[in-house]
DNA sequence: GATCACCTCGCCAAA
DNA sequence: CGAGGTGATC
């Protein structure tokens, strides 16, 4: 900052507008950003098709309640995912320097109340955590430690052998997580979204009854936590009218995709609705398996006293119609939709392209060749992306990309966090940060040979005995075969408990862990990079406490082919699932496995709500596309569980989201091309045999 | 009580 | 195929 800056007063508000910031709008953005012009006004929702410049209006909202003299630090933001949130604080940060020149940055700045539902949870949680009876120093259980934890607790009550097979932990976890979300009894949600777990509802009762007492007693949140936690705290008048007094504008992105919890939570804290800002489109509603309730977009309007002001956003600046027209044919046959078809002025006659291939192992290198082809052509890799419904469907591809050497990076499914050494360290840090920590402790304590879970358990009570966590460890006597080990765990524990030191910390964790790390993995090298490139990442943040939270509701969320992250000016391919793809755009789009039993999944056939949700999905796959889109469908699928090579297949037909009546809206083409088989062939030997003078001599 | 070899069964998307 | 659980051994 320069001295004239800090010389300055804040800068008023009044002072005339250099620039025209909502010049660039359109009408309907336009209105949606002055509504209010600047003050806390009746509620707000906006339906933003896809591309219709969501991000981009929000923003200007955000930015022109600055300019108009609102205080930054009292404007809440939130965010389906942190990467969101930065790109929003960022647009706001560039459009309000636009108009107030220097003197923005220090208004931006205060705009901190930016982030996700569970991040803005775990921060005010460790606030008012006083007010509550709850311990500040909490730690955040992410999916896997909250499954770990509750497999404990079916152990501990005999769940775990029981006649029939129990649910597992994932399973478990899901259904209670379900319940909290929708804030809705076990029984329906078994009977309607885990009918085979039906029978087990008195079991789970109990199961779950024990897994809230144990986090209780440990000092630990789980995700939902973070949620419930708060809409509970909120039930609370009082509090509710101090932290709700706390913003005058809270504004809401991806609202399709909140839940009743969510929902409660805003209500909550703004019951009049004056103030709030909703932005989403019920069109793009994908979130459902996560209690996402699309009913809260489409009751928003009648939910206060005051009925909320309702624009409209549907012109897509995004695609070409052509891509628009079949997207808005599929969209079409919805249901039940509320969103009008969007519109856009951007002409092309290259239609989206409908690929027919042999098998996945055809499909990848479909990809590959159109993907070089294109960037021949000058598009950069970045800017193409190839999405799909599950995960794993992008395995024969991210194998064929290896082998020709494109680099790609994947977003959604397995993280650099779910991999085991990760785990371990990040489980240390946690058990020096909250000692009552079970799974992390138990995690961390096995690691030493001779240290299973009754060692740890042990262990465990003798902390709890002791006055002091690292005394209680101190004198605990380890099995004779760890007994070497153990003097150097207290150590690097204790040393923590009393001298953390950050990012210092996470070094000493992993020259105590290296010998571990060695004798568990085979490619140690490969991992302990891992570990040095977690450290990177520890020494952007400020605290410990902060690294572990911000690390477990924030993680960084693609993977790969080479370890590390790839350079930001490296070229690569985008891989990501249709989930992870939504609010983002590229110039060319592939779908993968554009057929029945992967969109739809053939586990979400049973019930309506369910197809109309996997056809959503479809329609937020191509509207991601800006000039071309090209949709495979491979015929056959070899099934799984055989050997390698094995030839058990099964047929597989296009979506029933693209019936024969839409096929004008596509181009069909077969790949490889029939005319040019022969080309595909391996090239030919270049020599010249004369077989038959050779048959003719055998008799000579 | 810890560890390893074997066996079973499998439920996607993610903060 | 692979995580996770089971029972036999050190």
């Amino acid at each position: 900052m320069d001295i004239a800056l800090r010389d300055s007063t804040l800068p008023s508000p009044a002072q005339p507008q250099p620039k025209d910031h909502l010049a660039r709008l359109n009408a309907e953005q336009r209105a949606a950003v002055e509504h209010g012009d600047g003050a806390v006004a009746e509620p707000l929702l906006i339906i933003a098709g896809a591309g219709s410049g969501k991000t981009n209006t929000l923003a200007h909202r955000v930015a022109h309640l600055i300019v108009k003299g609102a205080d930054p630090r009292r404007i809440l933001l939130m965010t389906f995912s942190r990467r969101a949130a930065s790109e929003m604080t960022r647009r706001v940060e560039r459009i309000a320097a636009e108009v107030m020149g220097d003197k923005a940055a220090v208004l931006t700045e205060g705009l901190s109340w930016a982030g996700t539902f569970h991040s803005i949870g775990a921060r005010l949680l460790r606030d008012y955590a006083l007010e509550i009876g709850l311990d500040p120093a909490f730690t955040i259980h992410d999916r896997e430690d909250s499954a770990d934890l509750m497999n404990l607790v079916r152990h501990e009550l005999g769940l775990s052998k029981t006649e029939s097979r129990f649910p597992a932990k994932g399973t478990c976890l899901a259904i209670y997580s379900r319940v909290v979300n929708a804030q809705a009894e076990l029984e329906p949600i078994l009977g309607k979204y885990f009918p085979w777990c039906a029978g087990w509802a008195e079991d789970l009762k109990k199961l779950f009854a024990g897994y809230v007492d144990a986090k209780q007693a440990e000092n630990v949140l789980d995700y939902d936590d973070l949620l419930l936690w708060w809409a509970q705290m909120c039930a609370e008048p009082a509090i509710a009218e101090h932290l709700g007094s706390r913003f005058d504008h809270i504004l809401v992105d991806e609202y399709q995709d909140t839940n009743r919890l969510q929902a409660a939570i805003l209500t909550s804290l703004k019951p009049e609705g004056r103030g709030l800002t909703v932005v989403g489109d019920d069109a793009q509603s994908i979130y459902s398996f996560r209690a996402a309730e699309v009913r809260n977009i489409l009751d928003f309007p009648s939910l206060f006293p005051e009925p909320a002001r309702i624009v409209t956003l549907d012109r897509n600046y995004r695609s070409t119609d052509a891509i628009l027209d079949a997207a808005n044919a599929v969209i079409g046959e919805a249901a039940e939709r509320f969103t009008k078809n969007l519109w856009t002025e951007r002409r092309s006659a290259e239609k989206p392209l409908l690929v027919t291939v042999r098998d996945e192992a055809e499909q990848a290198n479909y990809v590959c060749e159109k993907v070089l082809q294109e960037r021949e052509a000058g598009t950069a890799l970045k800017q193409q992306a190839v999405l799909f419904r599950a995960s794993h469907h992008s395995g024969p591809l991210e194998i064929e990309l290896t082998r020709r050497n494109i680099p790609f990076v994947k977003f959604g499914g397995l993280k650099f966090l779910d991999s085991a050494h990760v785990k371990d360290l990040l489980a240390v840090l946690r058990f020096a940060e909250n000692p009552r920590d079970r799974v992390a402790a138990f995690r961390v304590m096995q690691l030493m040979p001779g240290i299973g879970p009754s060692s740890a358990a042990a262990a465990m009570e003798a902390m709890e005995r002791a006055l002091d966590p690292a005394l209680g460890l101190q004198f605990f006597k380890a099995p004779a075969r760890a007994e070497a080990d153990w003097p150097s765990f207290v150590e690097l524990f204790s040393q923590m408990r009393t001298k953390s030191a950050w990012p210092a910390d996470l070094e000493r964790v992993r020259l105590w862990y290296e010998p571990h790390l060695e004798r568990i993995h085979e490619d140690a090298t490969v991992r302990r990079a891992d570990l040095i490139q977690l450290e990177q990442i520890a020494s952007g943040y400020p605290s410990r406490e902060r690294f572990l939270t911000e690390l477990t509701l924030d993680p960084p969320d693609a993977t790969s082919d080479e370890a590390g992250p790839p350079l930001l000016d490296e070229d690569y391919l985008i891989l990501s699932t249709i989930h992870s793809a939504k609010g983002q755009e590229w110039t060319k789009v592939f779908v993968l496995n554009a057929v029945d039993g992967c969109i739809p999944s053939d586990l979400a056939t049973g019930e309506r709500e369910e197809i109309e949700e996997e056809r959503r999905l479809l329609y937020v796959a191509m509207t991601r596309a800006k000039e071309s889109l090209h949709l495979v469908t491979p015929q056959r699928f070899f099934v799984h569980g055989q050997a390698t090579r094995g030839d058990r297949h099964v047929y597989a037909s296009r979506t029933r989201f693209i019936p024969d009546h839409m096929l004008d809206r596509f181009s069909r083409v077969a790949w490889p091309p029939p005319s040019s088989a022969g080309a595909a062939r391996a090239p030919q030997p270049d020599i010249r045999v004369d077989l038959k003078a050779r048959m003719r001599g055998m008799w000579r």
